[in-house]
DNA sequence: TCGATTCCATAAAGCGGTTTAGTAAAACGC
DNA sequence: GCGTTTTACTAAACCGCTTTATGGAATCGA
């Protein structure tokens, strides 16, 4: 095993030509007799010759690699980004790693190191916490190679691809104020991070049109991610009056929210309506299905490997962020507050969705 | 922008002194006095140098990363194992890099590739499709570098972590005939490859001890994956009579069942009760809360990566595959069989879980 | 004080390709 | 048949770093 691989100079010794000659040709940068192309070709294939990478790479001064750095690989919001990044670098002719960061800035530099290692040509960074000013720097010395995508960070200069954060904040909140809820609490991501603040703002937005001034009590702040979106949410059942629907920051939230009216014996939406935020496609089979913002997650990920890949052609890069639109997608998460009613609804049967076959159209959307 | 990257030259001679004192200084393989490691450390800091990957790849001969090939990094499983992989990578101070394959056997040759030209020094293979004997032979060129996890690779001469299929095939289906089911059906992954093929034999054996001799109809085989099991399942609902059980090969497959059910009209598990495979996290908030096999999913990923590390440090491989156990996890799928009620059973409510908070005790394994 | 160590360092040869500059030979033009 | 162009290739530098072999200076031991 391990067998010393051919090298383009045993090819070139049994095609009897220099390395040059070989490397030239298959590359395509010169043309040589069909005889002699044959014999290359042959010495290649009686070799299993295969063009070393890294040694291309040095001397070709790129690596032909993008890289992907988000919080957590497991998270399906993240993952569905990197599926679609791939597939767009893939058609670019390019590679695509990925990284998780685990949310650790110490983890997120290291890809800059690669970049500057010459590891990777370009990078394209979803961060999910505040920056406290190392990020931005790191993005800033590799001007032209960074793609931000959903999640801003302040100070750098670099494409950034966003949702509609503020829009779907108020969106959801609207969408419970139609159904006749007053007392809406709003459990979003981290207070330092632009989604949140966006969201909350589109929440409090709404509420203020109602003319609802929500007391401090009403907004919850946690992380994106399942975990601590458990743990926090219980305090959502310690209050009294229990707040009638809950607007979650992301699906995640949401599912953190979901897990904890189970425990506390609180039916969704009879006892408690819940929006979430992100549509993602499992949403559709929740008990109950989840209401929630969609968000257009593989756009993120297309447009952002499109733009670094441009970005790596030569192109300049996009001065101002881009805003993607997010719609509400009506599910079966949200009713009329338990209040109003005088009892509490009945519970969802599963049988079917109200809007038809869940196959074609899995969810309204509005 | 792009500005020249300094080079260990660079330092060198802002060191005043030689490549090669700095490389092996900065290597930790020469001491030197301590006035003249710092003119190296401040010349590093002045210049902002950083050593270039590949180079040192190609000079060292190794990469020190090691790489994880898998069908497709948006399925949470996957993603599950991707992301235990890399925990360990970490921890033994590699680095992890994620490739999605799409199944697409090309894809997954260019990862022995990227081992071949020494991008990566070893390789977690997680593939989900027959091989046509180019796997294995790729795998074979590059013995004591690849570790197979999840599903095998005929002829392939490597470590590899498996799970009890079988004995989970046949748990599912045990478990469903206690409940008073017969007509069992089973819709499971791609017949060639050895995790479906296990499943269904389980599924076999356990009809077998209850003298059911299950027509051909009754074995539908698909992808694992969302998409295809949406298709494939809707011809469960063809049938006449329906089978009043389901045992799902996966939980993506699962969740294909449950998406026709509903665009059937048919309630799970009041009108047909379902089982699946893997033991997904998500499997508590569905709707139905979704009983299935589960998989030790971190260990499949903990263990491969643990493998790989040790080989790579040098030590011998592991001759005979290892098979984690699986367990059945009780959620609210499965119920007595329809015809035998004389009525459909009464939606659930999703109040609570009849085992208590799901917050700390997550359905109830048997 | 002289040889042997030890310390501090360097020159140069890789690693496996690509690329630039150049050349010998054949073909061409007239 | 002589200059010019074209064809078919090669030598050698280079990409940036590592590593082996080596060597001069300082220090040590006796």
């Amino acid at each position: 095993m391990l067998l010393k691989r051919p090298t383009i100079s045993d090819v070139a010794r049994r095609a009897g030509l220099s390395p040059a000659a070989v490397s030239r040709w298959l590359n395509g940068s010169m043309r040589l007799p069909e005889a002699t192309g044959d014999r290359i070709r042959s010495a290649v294939e009686a070799l299993g010759y295969r063009p070393h990478a890294q040694a291309r790479r040095l001397s070709q001064g790129r690596s032909d690699t993008i890289g992907i750095v988000l919080p957590d690989i497991s998270n399906p919001f993240f993952a569905l980004i990197a599926g679609e990044a791939e597939r767009v670098a893939t058609a670019s002719g390019l590679d695509l790693v990925i990284w998780s960061s685990r949310n650790l800035i110490a983890r997120e530099l290291a890809c800059f190191d690669r970049l500057a290692s010459g590891f990777i040509d370009g990078l394209i960074l979803i961060t999910n916490h505040e920056d406290d000013g190392r990020l931005a720097a790191a993005i800033n010395q590799h001007q032209g190679r960074v793609v931000i995508v959903d999640e801003d960070v302040r100070g750098a200069l670099a494409p950034r691809f966003f949702v509609e954060n503020e829009t779907g904040g108020y969106q959801a909140t609207q969408h419970l104020i139609d159904r006749g809820h007053r007392h809406i609490l709003h459990i979003g991501g981290p207070s330092g991070v632009m989604s949140a603040v966006e969201r909350g703002k589109g929440w409090r937005r709404a509420l203020a049109e109602a003319a609802i001034d929500p007391p401090a009590s009403w907004h919850i702040c946690t992380e994106y991610e399942l975990g601590p979106a458990i743990a926090a949410a219980a305090a959502i059942f310690r209050l009294s009056p229990r707040p009638s629907a809950v607007f979650a920051g992301s699906d995640a939230i949401a599912l953190g929210v979901l897990t904890q009216a189970r425990a506390q014996n609180v039916a969704v939406p009879a006892g408690m309506s819940l929006v979430g935020f992100d549509g993602m496609p499992i949403n559709d089979l929740l008990g109950p299905p989840l209401t929630s913002i969609a968000q257009p997650i593989d756009e993120l990920g297309h447009l952002g490997a499109e733009q670094l890949v441009r970005m790596l052609g030569g192109a300049a890069e996009a001065a101002a962020p881009i805003w993607l639109p997010v719609a509400l997608v009506e599910r079966g998460s949200v009713s009329v507050p338990f209040q109003n009613t005088g009892s509490a609804r009945q519970a969802p049967t599963y049988r079917a969705s109200r809007n038809g076959p869940a196959v074609d159209q899995p969810g309204r959307v509005t």
